[in-house]
DNA sequence: CGGTGTCTTGAATACCATCAAGTCTTGTGG
DNA sequence: CCACAAGACTTGATGGTATTCAAGACACCG
């Protein structure tokens, strides 16, 4: 799950207004293609698309119904949830700004999971049809694409790693640290030391790391009594970013 | 990682014979598209590539030395490993006939994995480039390729939940079922009850399911306690394929 | 024939889950 | 604005699943 295909915007957009939106597209495309200097601005004639604003934890995007349409994040924080039939959840990946869903689902309508809104989520969809012959008109936007696609899969093969073969130490810095990794590249990191806004309660990073809720809160005060990070008012800050890296690595 | 492409044969070939692999691969084309109904046959120009044959527990690709070939497997079963630095490992994906070791591998040239043959192993290398403009030149080609990259994102978000939050269990028994899934939609798969080879060693088995050989070997002796399953001179017979599922879903 | 790889089994241990109780915050309706 | 409920987090006690350690049986290969 989760591509991130640049769509994103640079000015605030009245949520659900069309013209707002048709705008906010056209300009999201041309600082994409700014940001990479390679689609000529301008190319690019506007999709049809929706925009909508979700509360935080609303569901944006379920599997059976949805079929046509392709959700991209405006702004906020939202996850991509597999749930079982005991009521566990596994998150496969959390989607920030500019990410759409997965890269999948301009191909295959047939989804085994549901996006989650974490915080207040702005969001559009697409049609699907639409946005793939966008996209395989336009080679840059295509690049793009395959680019997105291929750090999805980077993302979620090194997830399938750190289940498999770390603890949960590890697991839980590592997961901070992409975090910081992937926010930094929005410009969503102030100071230094590094500080973010972090909207994830412990149960989402537990089912991110497939942990439970008791064990990471276990694990983040003994983070804290360590002096790695600090976390408060919904906001984390990296105190010893080597300290928290050798936890991580470790192995 | 893991994607089937179609690129198999029907017919043994000489190992490392050129003129035998190209025969070879137009045939493949053709066998492929033939099965799919989608493509003409001949409209495909044989791509430069080079056949090779290994033994087993040999790698196949190495992350740092490999830039511009992709390996598709002719014959033989392989894995793409992650390997950590205290010797740990873990597979993200088995490779089977027909499968190319990533997707993703059209694109991107660092790899953090390395493919190794777990039986002895025919495979043949293309070069990146070629087999790009070509996939993007025939969109049934095109096609295939995505429906292959779908699948290899399923599988590892599939995986991803397993390690994640299933017991050893239920993921031993969910691999079984995958191996058997994947392997009848080739044809490997023999008479009743279900019945096919399964060169795979404990360790491989660890290794994919995030536990100890040790372990493994504990669980695989409950199956067979219960008569889940049998494993002898390398194949593995499902007794109990209800049983065994249940095994699998339980929750 | 020794060496290596594979598998099995048992005992001790570690890591994380589960259970439980309590604090604190957040949100909501009266 | 307060009262109450629900959610979020913490902490300690207990337990289970899987790991680690160890030893031995067996097959295969050079």
């Amino acid at each position: 799950m989760n591509a991130h295909i640049g769509l994103r915007e640079t000015e605030p957009l009245v949520a659900g207004s069309r013209a707002g939106c048709a705008i906010c597209l056209g300009l999201a495309f041309n600082v994409c293609s700014a940001a990479n200097a390679a689609t000529p601005p301008n190319v690019l004639t506007p999709l049809r698309q929706s925009g909508h604003t979700v509360p935080a934890r609303r569901i944006i995007w379920r599997g059976p119904d949805m079929h046509d349409v392709v959700p991209v994040i405006c702004s906020g924080w939202a996850a991509a949830i597999v749930m079982l039939s005991d009521g566990s959840r596994q998150i496969v990946s959390f989607l920030l700004p500019g990410d759409m869903a997965s890269t999948t689902m301009l191909f295959d309508a047939k989804p085994y999971c549901q996006v989650e809104a974490i915080t207040e989520v702005r969001y559009r969809s697409f049609n699907r049809g639409e946005l793939k012959a966008m996209l395989f008109k336009h080679p840059a936007l295509l690049e793009r694409f395959t680019s997105a696609w291929v750090d999805e899969k980077t993302r979620a093969d090194q997830l399938i790693v750190d289940l498999g073969r770390r603890t949960a130490d590890e697991r839980i810095a590592r997961l901070i640290l992409n975090l910081l990794d992937r926010l930094s590249k929005l410009d969503l990191v102030r100071g230094e030391p590094a500080e973010f806004d972090f909207p994830l309660r412990q149960h989402h990073i537990a089912d991110a790391t497939g942990l439970t809720p008791v064990h990471v809160s276990k694990v983040l005060s003994e983070f804290r009594r360590n002096g790695l990070i600090n976390i408060s008012e919904r906001s984390l800050t990296i105190l010893d970013a080597p300290g928290l890296r050798r936890v991580a690595q470790m192995r």
